[in-house]
DNA sequence: GATAGATGCTTGTAGGTGCAAATATATACT
DNA sequence: AGTATATATTTGCACCTACAAGCATCTATC
């Protein structure tokens, strides 16, 4: 029952109507959750001409060992599915800002390998990106315990389980 | 400079990279940002056959006066463009949950009016709802401030000025 | 070592979304 | 009144996403 990491979680009654603070506080979210992400998409594609996702995908191949990684590995990270995840890198690879390459322990696989001008663009775009974030964002964290919230948002929809534990719930 | 609401929120440098707890909530909140609506939409869509644009269209008709809105009021109160709006209630009409209305004062403009079956299917849905959003959000905001927490995160994305002030920046 | 099933990825198809152009009506100006 | 401009909404189009079906390759079992 629980994890540990978060106090008394166990007691909530999931069925019961959202108080006025909680209404309040949820609608928040909820406009969050549609409208930061279409401003950042639009800042990063009017400047860089790469939408968030593209971003993302770039992110992930500039931190991974060899500048490689799986497709199946890189749908992970962004939480999208195979398939989007297939087009998005069709896409970049198109503009020669990243590779497909077989997978040798693996000959289904394919693995994505950022090209220089890849991570170019990433570098590029990497300044746009973090004041987006911040002046969307971060600013209006100011003055709350980042690792608390920041914490709490990782759990949403079942989210950081920690370590790869079942949940059995 | 500032709205009262948050503390010193102008002394912030919008491009100073994420030092490493800033980088864990904002990978916090993007991965909410993605996974959160497309969970509530699963949940409702299988349950109630709505999506989560419509559950909220049909919310914001039935707390409007005479359930009844104005197709840019919807847009406005969703965060959507208005040919998003135009076609979500074209499926919402097509199903008989809504119907349109030439309005009386101004007949360029339509208003969406809340029929007894949409009002109904929404009394179906909402428990679905209020469950997942407890669930997947607000279960994991205990302990936290929450009028703390959901003002930051109204302030998102340029939302929430309090009144429609010119946000002069 | 062959066949059955599992796995990794891509492609077909069906939505959903925003932007820009089109349409209808209102408002302002002469 | 009559024309120009602004506003409310819809429609054409392009793009992104997920789901399901398809193809290639791996793994287990006999």
């Amino acid at each position: 029952m629980g994890t540990g990491m978060t106090q008394s979680e166990g007691e909530v009654d999931l069925d019961r109507p959202l108080d006025e603070a909680e209404e309040r506080a949820w609608r928040s979210f909820a406009r969050a959750f549609v409208v930061v992400p279409r401003v950042l998409e639009a800042e990063l594609q009017a400047a860089h001409g790469v939408t968030i996702t593209e971003y993302f995908v770039l992110v992930n191949l500039s931190e991974a060992p060899d500048r490689r990684l799986r497709m199946s590995e890189l749908a992970a990270r962004g939480a999208m599915s195979l398939s989007a995840i297939s087009r998005v890198v069709d896409g970049l690879e198109r503009r020669g800002l990243l590779e497909r390459e077989r997978c040798p322990e693996d000959r289904r696989g394919l693995l994505a390998v950022l090209t220089d001008a890849g991570l170019a663009r990433l570098v590029d775009a990497y300044p746009t990106h973090l004041h987006g974030v911040r002046e969307h964002v971060m600013r209006h964290l100011v003055g709350l315990d980042l690792g608390a919230v920041g914490g709490a948002v990782g759990l949403f929809a079942g989210g950081d389980r920690g370590d790869g534990a079942p949940c059995a719930e």
